[in-house]
DNA sequence: GTCTATACAAAGATAGAC
DNA sequence: GTCTATCTTTGTATAGAC
């Protein structure tokens, strides 16, 4: 991707972390950036184009890219605290996860949005349902429920305190996350 | 509260529930009513005014009806199962939590709204950490961590999940529910 | 690739009649 | 309390020059 399409296209990504897809205007886009807004309409003439370029760029340079990590760490516990942290070291403060704010506003999206966060939010449950499944298998995690309703579960939780963390002044998502390693990491302690 | 002023509040909050508070308008309200949109001026003469009462009555209809129920059940199993419902009862299929609505919008709301949803948050979470520190207190509940923070993690949870029902097919909301139960309740078994 | 200018529809809001 | 009419601003989008 060309150097300018690029950052648009990281410009939207914060938008929509920040205040949601349907909140951002390509004039925000323009004025933060620094050209106008057809210029913008010349790289991406509609926003669902726009809009899709962002879904498939966090395709590619998160989960792609933390897919390949992945598989070069050796235990489930690593992996898992890589998952983790991972993905808050893409979230400033005051934003919340890219896919949860799509997942917010579903109805109001384009079709074809609609199935590219459909995609995502299936894809992120699938990998750490993985990791899960590691853990169990050689010991290291203990939990009752299935892998995968687990794996809904600590996925939820940890987007949802990142959203309770807009408006209680706590440390909430970092608590959140120690009560998740709590609960199914075997020897974990605070 | 009138009848059409109460009838333009609760449109407006299945519509919070379904599409956010940024993405529906006088003129959706108005076509869903059957008034002009000049009618739901008068009544409420800034959006502002009407999202302000749309918090007024979660409080009221949602927290206080729950507050008094809750004093009236014996065991803290039976409280934390009726709030959990009661939470359920007031969603449809397609709509998520209104506070979680306006959390994920957090940082476009007037600043009288966001005071509103701040205090609806703490709220709730207050109530269920009462619930689960009286289960501890009785034996009928079992956890690590805090109270505090094992609410948060259960509501987090609990409204993630509902987000996440948006995008997969699963009845991905009774699967967390069940997998909360689980982790804190001594005797529970699905 | 970027700009100015412009079109068009939608959103929030008000004035004034009934 | 509800309507018609109107205003203003914003959002999305296009045409055409440089």
């Amino acid at each position: 991707m060309k150097n300018r399409k690029e950052q648009i296209v990281n410009t939207a990504t914060t938008f929509i972390k920040k205040y949601g897809y349907d909140s951002f205007s390509y004039k925000d886009l323009s004025e933060s950036i620094g050209i106008t807004k057809a210029t913008i309409h010349h790289h991406f003439p509609k926003k669902e184009d726009l809009g899709l370029t962002v879904c498939e760029q966090i395709r590619v340079k998160i989960f792609l890219a933390a897919e390949k990590k992945i598989s070069q760490l050796n235990t489930p516990k690593e992996k898992l605290e890589y998952v983790m942290n991972k993905f808050l070291t893409e979230i400033e403060k005051g934003e919340i996860c890219p896919i949860s704010s799509l997942q917010a506003e579903y109805n109001i999206l384009p079709n074809s949005m609609k199935e590219m966060v459909a995609n995502l939010s299936e894809k992120e449950n699938t990998y750490l349902c993985e990791i899960l499944k590691e853990g169990l298998a050689d010991g290291s995690f203990q939990f009752s429920g299935s892998p995968r309703s687990m794996a809904i579960m600590i996925i939820a939780a940890y987007k949802g305190s990142l959203q309770y963390s807009r408006t209680m002044d706590d440390n909430i998502v970092n608590i959140v996350l120690e009560q998740i390693y709590k609960q199914i990491i075997k020897d974990h302690k605070a």
